[in-house]
DNA sequence: GACAAATGATATTATTTTGGTATCATTTGT
DNA sequence: ACAAATGATACCAAAATAATATCATTTGTC
């Protein structure tokens, strides 16, 4: 059960990446060169973000992507709801009609709870807080 | 992201009826009929349990399981480690050679933090707590 | 002792999610 | 015109989860 799958951990590199190089535009065989990471992957990556308006995309020859918003923020709640949806770590099995509780589960009021502890977690976490100085 | 499976759901609901009926044993059959519960799922689900020593099993006719544990001794965070193994939010990429990061990884440093405090949670959550007086 | 009813052990299959690739179209600076 | 970039989208592969199937073993009862 992991809280960052593969493609948050490389989006979130980008874009430490992006915000060092805020000046300039950068490319998808630049960040390839920089984070090992292989490009069609990292190309529906940033694709994503582009989409999401984390970032920003020029297309054509001396294209490439820039960070729209501010390190400060873009927030790793964010990040996780772009590659994986709504934030859930209680997808109740009620709602898929296998739970035969109907709406008074104790397991799943504990496990809200826990959510929103880390939801909140989440929302406090910034790009600009992950950055090394 | 889920923090609670199926299996791991199974195994809480065979566990609260194995609670409610602590002095017979109760059967696979038995507990296919009040939970709704696939046979042979069931039947793997209640072998672990047994293996971790959460239950006894009694062979051959009128056998069945038991619960060993006192409900109040029995933990969540246990029941996830014996369905999912030692617990964990944060499967680094690192281990698998794929970061670059060699051990200063702010991100990982963030969800350790929100992992162990879940765990804390986890770990204050028993089986008695979860039955419905 | 035979038999039915249960679990033990284990192998296999199916489904879903995640990770990754490929391709063709479009844009744009030189 | 062309090279170098992204947009859109479809496809494929690997891993994790969910579920099934089968045969062996145990044990109470007639």
């Amino acid at each position: 059960m992991k809280l960052i799958t593969r493609e948050i951990d490389y989006a979130v590199r980008a874009l430490i990446y992006l915000a060092a190089n805020r000046n300039e535009t950068v490319t998808v065989p630049e960040l390839v060169d920089e984070l090992g990471i292989t490009r069609p992957f990292l190309r529906k990556i940033m694709q994503l973000l582009a989409k999401a308006g984390v970032i920003e995309s020029y297309k054509g020859n001396k294209g490439g992507f820039r960070l729209i918003k501010e390190p400060g923020d873009i927030y790793l709640i964010d990040l996780i709801e772009i590659f994986q949806g709504k934030f859930s770590l209680n997808e109740c099995l009620l709602n898929k009609g296998i739970c035969p509780n109907k709406g008074n589960c104790i397991l799943k009021d504990r496990v809200d709870d826990i959510e929103e502890k880390v939801k909140k977690e989440l929302e406090f976490i910034d790009l600009k807080s992950l950055i090394k100085k």
